[in-house]
DNA sequence: TAAAAATTATAACAATTGGTCTATATAAAC
DNA sequence: GTTTATATAGACCAATTGTTATAATTTTTA
């Protein structure tokens, strides 16, 4: 079962992997193929649609992978505002350790494909509606409102993307910090007004 | 004055209409060269680095302008909140006026060569450096201290171009609605916290 | 009107793009 | 051991990429 699937796999972490860096349309076939060190002839075997069906599986396993991570460190949460500062910081730790350059994020392929690809905007979106979906989630577990857990979860997912652009121009992980603390305080905030 | 330049703009213009449509890779030369109805011969008249420079100036000219009409928005403002809420609904209504297709954000650009330009890294770190100054400025003459501006304009700025993302990946301008509300309320949060 | 400068046209460039094709190998099943 | 899937090799495709070079054309200046 290794054996088999190994060369697709590496085609397709190849391709997340580079795209993080380049962009979608920056990253060519024949770079993945280099990269991946898959045989060129497995490409259309495995991913016959091509370039976006590659793509867009590379999205879904990544995302995946993601949405699944968040979910296990929210789990045992007891503390929403620390929490999700955790989350930020950890991000911020990857990005350094890549030298600012792979950010870990959908954002390159929403914006250059949302136009064009139906089939890979749709997967972004689902995306990130599981990484909200388990903000939300966590936050109405610790007692807010289902519309105060929704707000709180789409601001944590808007402004981590946005920190990841900004570390990204200024190659430098200080806005991941900056808004981790920042948005560690709205919460707890948050918190305290949540009788109303 | 008008004519001379003209070719030289529209070359510009086109630009950045097409690449926050497709990004820096997504958009060829050959296609702004129509977009624009410039004549061909002038493009690496204009712009003798070719793409690179072209792109560099497009960055320069919308960034400026961008920030001069925050700026001028935020100029003769006696409620922050209510402000900053206003321009999160103003690219809302521009968004959608598009069909959700014209972002106005460099995120692109910098996802896509941060890498591997950093004339272009650097044009997009400016741009965000000038609008953040805009609102930090803002906050500090309404009486917050510079690292307590400084942190907000922050949170504004990404969580901006986050929510632009996700406007695109929904294909609706609600996440810009909703941070839109949530910036509103935090920051009336922080005004009646400013005496610490 | 002649000379100079600014602008545009056109063709070609090598390199690369995503994609298709057929032939060959490797393995599994009977 | 022969057949049948599965997988890989690699040449090939037309189209397009960004870029360069040179020639023709305007426009400005003298």
């Amino acid at each position: 079962m290794e054996k088999t699937t190994s060369a697709r796999t590496r085609l397709i972490e190849a391709t997340f992997n580079l795209i993080e860096q380049q962009g979608y349309h920056g990253t060519g076939l024949n770079q993945i193929i280099k990269e991946s060190g898959a045989p060129k002839g497995s490409l259309y075997y495995y991913f016959p649609d091509g370039k976006e069906q590659l793509v867009s599986e590379a999205i879904e396993l990544y995302g995946q992978a993601l949405a699944e991570r968040i979910r296990g460190v929210l789990k045992n949460a007891d503390n929403p505002a620390e929490i999700i500062k955790l989350i930020f910081t950890n991000f911020a730790k990857k990005l350094d350790a890549s030298g600012c350059t792979k950010s870990g994020s959908f954002a390159t392929i929403v914006l250059e494909t949302s136009n064009t690809s139906e089939r890979l905007r749709k997967a972004c979106n689902r995306m990130y509606d599981s990484c909200s979906a388990s903000y939300t989630e966590m936050f109405m577990t610790h007692g807010f409102s289902e519309k105060r857990a929704t707000q709180i979860a789409t601001l944590i997912t808007t402004s981590m993307e946005g920190a990841i652009i900004l570390c990204r121009a200024k190659q430098s992980s200080e806005p991941l910090i900056q808004i981790a603390e920042e948005l560690k305080s709205y919460i707890n905030h948050a918190k305290s007004e949540m009788s109303n």
